[in-house]
Order: C-alpha cells, then sequence, then structure tokens
DNA sequence: AATTAAAGTTAGGTATATCAAACTTTAATT
DNA sequence: AATTAAAGTTTGATATACCTAACTTTAATT
C-alpha cells in the first residue's frame, strides 16, 4: 500500500524530476517544493528507499524506481483527469481546481477513473494544456518552449502554463489570457526582460516572470 | 477543522442515534458500527466533546450537538451525491458505490458538491433508497416500514435497503430484486421466519433477515 | 447487601508524519 | 591543506489515531 503522503513525495520527486537541467534533485529543493523541513524529506526518503520505490543513497541524488515512477504517473492521471472534469462537467475555472484535484488524486478505485477518462471523451490534455497519461502509463512527449524565448515579431498561440498556481492563472485570466489565445510580442525591454505583446489584438506588458510561466507553440 | 476520522465517528453517531428504540448510544455499540476498540472510542469521545461536536459524560450516553450534526448531515449529503453521480454517471452498480463514497465523501470543496448536485439534477434519493439532506440540512421525513413487518397477502413495491453492504446488495439482486421492484407476500414460515413471495413475477424464499433489510411501502 | 457480568475508561505502547536543533558530509573558496 | 558555507542527516520531540491489558463503574442477579 502507497499513503497519500508517499503519493505526494513520488509525484513532486517526478515533476522535479522531468524539467531538470543537469544536477540532481536534493532533499531540500524537495523539501521547498514539498512545503516541509528536509528533516522530514530525509526520513521519508529512507522509508520509499525500503519500499523500492526510489533510488537514494544518503547524500546522492534522489530518482523514481520503477514502481515508484507508476505510481507517480498514475497519480498525474487521476490529477489531471479530475481538473478536467471540474472545468468540463462541473463549471469550474482553471485557477479554482487544483486544490480540488489534489484531494480527488488520492481516491482509490480503477473503475471511477476508467469511467471519469471515458465520461470526459478520453481527453489528451487537461485545462492548463498538461499532457494526460494514458491508463498504460504512456505519457504524450512534450517539447514546449515558454513566452520568453521569443523574439520581437514572433506570433505564437498560447498551449499551456508551467505554474498552475491560483495567483499565477488569476494574473494570465486579467490579461485576457486562456488556452489558444494568440500572442504576438512587438518588443523586449532589455532592462527587467519584459515583453510588450499583443494579445487577442490588445497591447499588454508582460512581466518576465509571467513570460516564463506560459507555453507557446 | 473537522478531521476526517472525527467527520466519520459524527456520521455514525448520527446513524446510530437515527433507527433507536429506548436505550441511549454508548461506546461499545460505536466502536463495534467503526471496527474499532472501545479503548480508541472512549478517547475519540473526548475530544469531541472538547470541541463542542457531541454531548458526552463518562459512562453516559452519546448524542450530537449542533455543529456535529450539522457536519454528520453535510458528510451524508455528500455521501449520497456521490453515490448518485456513480450510478447516474459513472455506470457502477448499487453494490460497488460505497467503499467508493466513503472516500468521496471527505472530499472538502463547497462548490464541488453544490456543482455536483446541479449535474444530478437535484435528485431526492441516492440508489439505495436513502433521501439525501437539502444544501440547509433538511432531511426529508422517512416512515419506512420493512418487508418483514408485511402479512401474506400484502403487495409492495421496494423503496429502499436497510444494508448497503455488498454482500446483501449482490444478494438481493440475485433475488432479481431492485428499487421499485414488485412484491407480494404469498406465505410466512414460523419456524424460521422466511417468507414466500413472488418478485416481479418469480417465486423468491426470503429469509428473515432479508425482509429486515427491505424497505417497502 | 454482596456478587458478578457487562460496559466503559485509563495507562502505556505503536505507527505515521511532522518539527527544530544539533550534528555530519560535501563541495567550494581561500 | 584548511576553512567555511551549503546541503543533508540524526536525534529527540509532538500530534493523531489506533491497540491491548488492566482497572473502574454501572446495573442486574442472587
Amino acid at each position: 500500500m502507497i499513503t497519500v503522503t508517499e503519493e505526494n513525495y513520488l509525484k513532486a520527486i517526478y515533476s522535479l524530476n522531468a524539467d531538470r537541467d543537469g544536477k540532481e534533485l536534493g532533499t531540500n529543493e524537495l523539501a521547498s517544493h514539498l512545503n516541509i523541513s528536509p528533516a522530514t524529506v530525509s526520513n521519508m526518503l529512507q522509508k520509499l528507499k525500503e519500499k523500492k520505490l526510489i533510488n537514494y543513497k544518503k547524500y546522492g541524488g534522489i530518482s523514481l524506481l520503477e514502481k515508484g515512477e507508476k505510481a507517480a504517473i498514475t497519480v498525474i492521471r487521476k490529477h489531471r483527469l479530475w481538473e478536467t472534469f471540474l472545468v468540463d462537467k462541473m463549471e469550474f475555472t482553471w485557477d479554482e481546481i487544483h486544490e480540488v484535484a489534489e484531494q480527488l488524486e488520492h481516491i482509490k478505485s480503477t473503475k471511477l477513473i476508467d469511467q471519469l477518462d471515458k465520461l470526459l471523451g478520453y481527453p489528451e490534455y487537461d485545462p492548463h494544456g498538461d499532457p494526460i497519461p494514458k491508463v498504460n502509463g504512456e505519457m504524450r512527449e512534450t517539447y514546449r518552449t515558454t513566452l520568453d524565448q521569443g523574439t520581437p515579431g514572433d506570433s505564437f498561440s498560447m498551449v499551456g502554463v508551467k505554474n498552475d498556481s491560483p495567483a499565477f492563472l488569476q494574473h494570465i485570466t486579467k490579461l485576457g489570457l486562456a488556452i489558444y489565445s494568440k500572442i504576438t510580442i512587438k518588443a523586449r525591454y532589455e532592462f527587467d526582460g519584459s515583453l510588450e505583446t499583443e494579445i487577442e489584438g490588445t497591447k499588454q506588458i508582460i512581466s518576465q516572470k509571467v513570460a516564463e510561466n506560459i507555453y507557446v507553440n
């Protein structure tokens, strides 16, 4: 049996190891992502190792073993399907879904999740533009660039967000951004890295921090 | 904050106090209903009392205070709405829903439960024939008689079950029973209290224990 | 009134998941 | 090579929710 807490650790390890350039994942980074102390993480890592869910050596890096990765992907699949359900069937907005999905993702019932998938018409992406893993654990590869990689003159369609906190989502909603919004970069201000853009025909200044969290194609 | 465990105690106290003839609810009865030891219940009762959720005196009876009853009814409302959802929208059969609903009933989101109610068309009864409390906590009064109260010659329609264990539900499903099935009592055998009946035109012998758990009108 | 059985409580212990404080290891800097 | 800062671990503690075994209270029977 994998506990709810363990599932949250595995999910966190999975996503922190997903978009990583160099350097292995460490205790502190995992702790700050989970909002708990490094001491607690150290203890839990030993337990996850004993259960053969992760690969871990004291003072070394943290990675998932096959069993742990499977569990992580299942939780992510459930999370994203529930998020899709909340938006498609329950009239939730994309900034309201994360907290509830964090609870729903731990419900144990294979039949429920299969039926949910069917009810939603086997969706491939969730409301934040993230791919939904298939039943067998396959996850569509996504090579996405962020808006801050663009140069003046480029025109994009927004395909997802890197950050799904309510604060961020509410902010970009106010800027007029949603999935598939058209964005054209007019200028880049070197002073602070902000971008002058046109979003669905309206001029908007976007900070670098925001631009880094918007996926475009 | 009311924890998941506390919600389960409150729900149990509520239902054990609902269909009660004489004698107050005690620690042992509550413990055996929750499948835990009386010692654990004794401890938890003190805690629930401190939180002003229940009325309790050592060696005395157990009952809900207003705050506790409200919480219990909310959990029951969520449980029954989720059960309805599983049957109406997710192709679950009535013997499969209880376990999953026990998990779903603890999800915290007022919006979710309101939307669920709306999605289902504001149902009044769940798939076991139990009334679903309204948002304000009002619960339809149900004066239901059980099949074992009938006498030969009586004809009934089944309106609910008193027991929602998979074993019981699977058993009566095999007998051809479902909500609104027509049942006629042909004879009662005094030896073991069993009933000879006709269910939707087919002759069936029903044990007293089964008859006691079927609500009819 | 004394005894006893049933019901209920308390005491001491376990597992999980958390923490802060103290300590150790690793790696970077001088 | 020595120092130091950052990263990570260990230790001892806490809270929740559970247990068994021992004890106490209540209520029924003799």
